[in-house]
DNA sequence: ATGGTAGACCTTCTA
């Protein structure tokens, strides 16, 4: 079963190349993060004629996350528990159901800048939110894949030039360390599991010509329940679909399981 | 060198 994670960065700007990377690569169920648009305005149907279910929890502008699967969605969530005056539409979760269902979170974490500002103070308090609810998910003793855009730069590692990010929200010692804070859960990161090649980047800036450079950081992440780590088959990043016309800065990440 | 680009949308915010 492949499960992708994918930030579109506005599923209605980018249909045409979204579309084709689905026909290309045919993921069996899919996280999209800003979508930019609210429900009404989600091109369900275009998926569904490609044989997804759908699930939406939209915004107007900004943020949107959807879940997309081959089969039958059930148990949907939409919103992260924690904050009940919480607006922004960043977390969808469902189970896929089947002989082993498995439960899939798409997360579009806060970005947090600029550090010092209460988006900062935002991003912390929703990684702990996240923490939070993590911890009930992985009690059920479910396969469990929590993917998304994480906005986290795990490691020095996962970028081209860390002093270049020193000061920036993603890469903050906070960040990092309620991100760590995770995986101490129980949570394995696909890919640093499957494959783990250093300097392996899914968002390019659209600036600067960060992708001619590739001036890259890995911030788009799938983090697996033990349940899930022991079914893993590998996991791949879709480096070349940042090369596209009118792509996203974010390119997708596929995670294989063995069911 | 404090730039540069993209998207939503209405003048600027977010990334």
């Amino acid at each position: 079963m492949k499960i992708a994670t994918w930030n579109v960065n506005s599923v209605n700007a980018r249909l045409e190349t979204v579309l084709k990377w689905f026909q290309e690569a045919s993921p069996d169920v899919a996280c999209l993060q800003e979508i930019k648009c609210v429900d009404e305005k989600f091109p369900t149907e275009a998926f569904e004629s490609l044989g997804y279910n759908v699930a939406v929890h939209g915004q107007k502008t900004y943020n949107g996350v959807a879940l997309l699967s081959k089969s039958p969605l059930e148990d949907v969530r939409k919103g992260l528990p924690g904050d009940d005056s919480d607006e922004q539409a960043r977390y969808i979760e469902a189970v896929i159901s089947g002989p082993r269902p498995v439960r899939v979170a798409g997360i579009y974490l806060p970005n947090g800048n600029p550090v010092g500002t209460d988006k900062f103070a935002y991003k912390l308090a929703w990684m702990q939110r996240l923490n939070d609810h993590a911890k009930g998910l992985l009690a059920l003793e479910e396969p469990l894949v929590v993917a998304g855009d994480y906005n986290v730069i795990p490691e020095a590692s996962d970028c081209e030039n860390p002093a270049a990010w020193a000061d920036d929200a993603l890469f903050q010692p906070q960040s990092r360390a309620a991100f760590r804070a995770l995986k101490w859960l129980g949570l394995t990161d696909a890919f640093l599991q499957a494959d783990g090649a250093p300097h392996s980047y899914t968002f390019w800036d659209y600036q600067a010509g960060a992708w001619q450079r590739n001036n890259g950081i890995r911030i788009d992440h799938a983090l697996l329940s033990p349940q899930a780590a022991d079914l893993l088959r590998g996991c791949e990043i879709h480096r070349d679909v940042r090369g596209w016309d009118k792509p996203s800065d974010h390119v997708p990440l596929v995670v294989d399981l063995d069911i």
